[in-house]
RNA sequence: GGGGCUUUAGCCAAGUGGUAAGGCGUGGGUCUGCAACACCCUGAUCACCGGUUCAAAUCCGGUAGGCCCCUCCA
């Protein structure tokens, strides 16, 4: 498989550290309020990784954090965290806020039809796993302690910006409004391990600790709950493409200072999904949630559909006139494979080349567009069987996962549906069309489309 | 100020040296009492200007537009 490393900034052939084993971590949500669509694009890539490196045989472990503390609106100690914010607005204890918003966003997860990773650990549960990498890392003398706070010492590493092309002398900074220096920092870079209670006395979640209560930095949380669940050395990590600067600079600084070897190999980043007015963020009011969209009458795995007719790697701009040609996309392919019948003998030769086409553009640094293409060669091939046709769409939807074959609904009251399509027939054949029209949109309106063809009529409900 | 990404038909897009996949929409047709469904047909001086090459959407340089990062973020 060819993945795009962001570490190396090249295509490279994926190998895990551990033959047939990957170890996957994904950044998780902050659940200090609704996660957006784009918040769920970062999710479906994860997820298609995920499923693509199972498609191809890997025994794939994954991991994924809920952050539900220490995530500040600014990262020096002057900020207020992000939680506190929403404990404010709302009223309600932050363990209330995580939950409600943690349950929003594994609902519109699963809505996309996103699988749930092995291991899902919220940044809370974990502090104990913290400390012990703090502790170390002062130990090591990689970490300081400054005001009441530990901070790391990005000096104390050769190359602290392995990730970025950055340089510190032409890092602004504040280059964004709202964000203060820290004075308690010995160096610009240098990052919060662990707050403690001395400038924020009225939060709420604080924990015992040898620096004093308080609570920990953002970036600790990662690398302490990867390291806990996947190990000590870790094959893919990804995030939204944000994350890149500072987060996961940050994270493979204290990770590999406090392990001592090298740490994860491939980084993988999702693109931003954009909107007409540029990038969607939590922060910046207008949150569209999966939930809203469903709302409005989409189907969730129509949003899906958009988001692999496009590349992970690629900014895609949200749009309703996108969202419903993906609509329309994906009705017409669920009606096309559910008139396949389940005909004819499998033919394994060619199943296999689809089979290995379909892979071949997942392994192209998950070529999904490229993939979707494969489905459509697919059904319109005259060669292929009813039933090899069917066996490849569901193999293909194992990793698509856009429910393409679609269960036939059953209706309870079938005997009514045939009584009208009889009236109806009835109708025709005196030429009442009226009549027959009428019927046709009453039923319509139960939901149930008449399908008519030279052998009868027949229905399919809506 | 620094570091990157991106620009392919009305729209979403694939394609990274050999002459433009696929989908949606539009228009036309088949079917139909009409319609829906389905099926068939239908579309591109690859942002612009130079350069390299037998050959460029693809490589190099420049111009213009869009976007992201430089301590909130997926």
């Amino acid at each position: 498989m060819q993945l795009y490393n962001t570490l190396t900034r090249k295509i490279e052939e994926f190998i895990p550290n551990e033959e047939g084993k990957v170890k996957l971590y994904t950044c998780g949500p902050t659940v200090y309020h609704y996660a957006h669509i784009g918040n769920i694009r970062n999710y479906i890539g994860h997820d298609i990784l995920d499923k693509t490196l199972r498609f191809l045989g890997y025994e794939v472990t994954r991991a994924m954090n809920i952050t539900d503390v220490g995530h500040l609106t600014s990262d020096s100690d002057s900020g207020e965290d992000k939680m506190e914010v929403a404990r404010k607005r709302e009223h309600k204890s932050a363990m209330e806020i995580a939950k409600f918003y943690t349950d929003a966003f594994f609902e519109d997860f699963k809505l996309v039809n996103c699988k749930m990773p092995e291991v899902v650990s919220p940044a809370t549960d974990n502090i104990d796993e913290y400390i012990k990498i703090i502790s170390t890392l002062i130990d090591k003398g990689y970490a300081y302690l400054s005001g009441g706070n530990v901070y790391f010492d990005t000096t104390k590493l050769s190359d602290y910006y392995v990730l970025t092309n950055h340089q510190e002398d032409n890092m602004v900074v504040g280059a964004r409004e709202g964000v203060e220096e820290d004075s308690n920092k010995k160096n610009q870079a240098d990052f919060v391990l662990w707050f403690t209670t001395s400038k924020f006395e009225n939060h709420e979640l604080l924990w015992d600790s040898p620096w004093g209560r308080g609570y920990p930095g953002w970036h600790i949380e990662c690398s302490g709950i990867s390291i806990k669940y996947l190990g000590e050395y870790l094959d893919i990590h990804g995030g939204g493409v944000d994350n890149i600067f500072p987060h996961h600079t940050n994270e493979i600084a204290q990770s590999e200072a406090y392990l001592g070897h090298p740490w994860c190999k491939y980084w993988f980043h999702n693109e931003h999904l954009l909107d007409e007015t540029g990038k969607m963020s939590k922060s910046n009011g207008a949150i569209l949630t999966v939930t809203a969209l469903k709302e409005k009458g989409y189907d969730p795995l129509a949003f899906r559909f958009m988001c692999l007719n496009s590349h992970y790697r690629k900014q895609l701009v949200f749009s309703y006139e996108a969202l419903d040609q993906a609509s329309a996309t994906l009705r017409k392919l669920r009606n096309r494979i559910s008139s396949i019948s389940e005909n004819g003998e499998e033919d394994k030769e060619l199943i296999e080349q689809y089979r290995n086409k379909f892979m071949l553009d997942l392994s192209d640094d998950l070529n999904t567009a490229n993939a979707l293409s494969v489905l459509y060669e697919v059904l319109k091939d005259d060669q292929l069987s009813g039933k090899s046709k069917l066996s490849l769409i569901r193999e293909f939807d194992q990793v698509l996962s856009l429910d393409l074959i679609q269960e036939k609904k059953v209706v309870a009251n079938e005997a009514h549906i045939l009584e009208q399509i009889e009236k109806r027939a009835e109708a025709k054949r005196n030429k009442d069309f009226v009549l027959a029209d009428s019927i046709r949109d009453e039923l319509l309106k139960e939901g149930i489309r008449l399908i008519d063809s030279r052998e009868g009529t027949t229905y399919e409900l809506l």
